[in-house]
DNA sequence: GGCATGTAAAGTGCATACAGTTCAACCTCC
DNA sequence: GGAGGTTGAACTGTATGCACTTTACATGCC
């Protein structure tokens, strides 16, 4: 009615519903880092044609979600640890520009909206992981959005979600719980208005959320394949050798 | 033979090369905001079918570069005022991270290549303002092209070329003496290696550049083709008055 | 049995065909 | 002569087909 007739959205972007569907599949971990996207079996489960499936995945590449080859299956992308590291760094630097510009400014409806998503946080507190990892990434994100910087939140939600996805690979089984009451904290100062406050403690919340999920650098290159499994490589202690050894 | 056989590059990367050739077509000012980009032409000119030039397109409407609407043909990016705004903040916190990195730690090698394009720079002062405009922002990419981080390269440049954009839309003639003396600061300072000093100091310079473009708020609202067409709509003095009328 | 080799299946790269939409000139009716 | 409708050309949206590349498996040689 108002502008675009949106119920269940006939205009059809259908390269985007697959992005949003891949992206939301890969932050929840339902698809992880290295999976492989094969353009037909995306087209199939999405009803369309592997021309609309490519197109999708080469939105998600230019995102740096998906990792394309020329003539190879495109897969999840696997960052590398420094990768990780240098994504937390400009990460860092984005949201304080987004408290910064939102500190003092935020309307009650907004606080509110706030305060609501950092509730569903806790409700989902003893789910599963994928799901407060989800929802931890779109609260930073849902702050991002009331800056109405197109510009700002698109690039503050690319790299949230490719933070997002290096937790999955680096991070250990995920305590999310300070971080929640670090995004209640953050809700109140913006809401104070000291935008130095403020600033200083989202840089802080990023910080812990990083060095908690990047414990040190684990490998000195982590895509190596072989560096990868070395912690698997040991002797399996007094497991299968083999019952006909 | 080091890496990819990059002679005449065979590995055939089209869309690729067409995003590089439209990038550099629209930050020189060749195609200007607004600009039409059909599918059928981008094809024809570079040899291939729709499909790798709606690709090209696809890439270049993530970078924010082209605007891409259902239905309709693509057009070179129009930011308004206050996106152009928008993305000078987001790049200042940006090359401040770059110079954070980068100050104390420029081999001899990089601070000479550095020069040589300053040089270079100097060289195209008395060209055309589309080619210094190209240089200028260059720099700034080489600066970030250093830090080796594939992310931080990346935003960089992408905002560099989306602030370069805006520049051709409300900059006036274009006078970047200064602006080139100001490359050369940044260089000295990043060889002397004192970290806050450059960060301030690239955090002057990129002000200046966008306050010398951005002079005040021109128009409420930039992409109004009315306020964009009103200087042209004087009355074309002894025109075209059809010679059959 | 282990390694190289060949070969078919799976998958991508790309062009093309066709349907649906937008746009602009033209035409009609006042 | 101008507002509004109409039609065809110009484009986009999408599926499909074919050629080429990669991959995995089976076959054969040592």
């Amino acid at each position: 009615m108002t502008r675009e007739d949106n119920r269940s959205r006939p205009a059809t972007d259908r390269v985007g519903t697959i992005c949003r569907a891949l992206r939301r599949a890969i932050i929840e971990q339902a698809l992880e880092p290295g999976a492989k996207l094969p353009e037909d079996a995306l087209g199939e489960r999405f009803g369309v044609s592997r021309t609309i499936a490519r197109h999708a995945l080469g939105q998600l590449a230019a995102e740096g979600l998906v990792e394309l080859r020329r003539n190879r299956i495109a897969v999840v992308a696997t960052p590398s640890w420094q990768e990780a590291r240098d994504a937390f760094d400009i990460r860092i630097e984005l949201e304080r520009l987004v408290v910064r510009q939102l500190a003092g400014r935020l309307t009650k409806t907004q606080i509110a909206e706030l305060h609501a998503h950092v509730d569903a946080e806790d409700e989902a507190r003893n789910g599963p992981d994928a799901i407060s990892i989800r929802l931890a990434t779109e609260f930073h994100i849902l702050l991002a959005s009331m800056t109405e910087s197109p510009i700002l939140i698109r690039y503050v939600s690319e790299i949230a979600y490719r933070c997002c996805l290096t937790l999955s690979l680096f991070s250990r089984p995920h305590s999310s719980e300070c971080a929640i009451n670090e995004h209640r904290l953050l809700i109140d100062a913006l809401a104070k208005g000291d935008a130095e406050a403020v600033m200083s403690l989202m840089h802080h919340h990023l910080d812990s959320v990083a060095s908690r999920a990047l414990v040190a650098q684990t490998r000195p290159r982590g895509r190596d394949i072989m560096d990868i499994l070395a912690p698997y490589a040991e002797p399996p202690r007094a497991a299968r050798v083999k019952a006909t050894g």
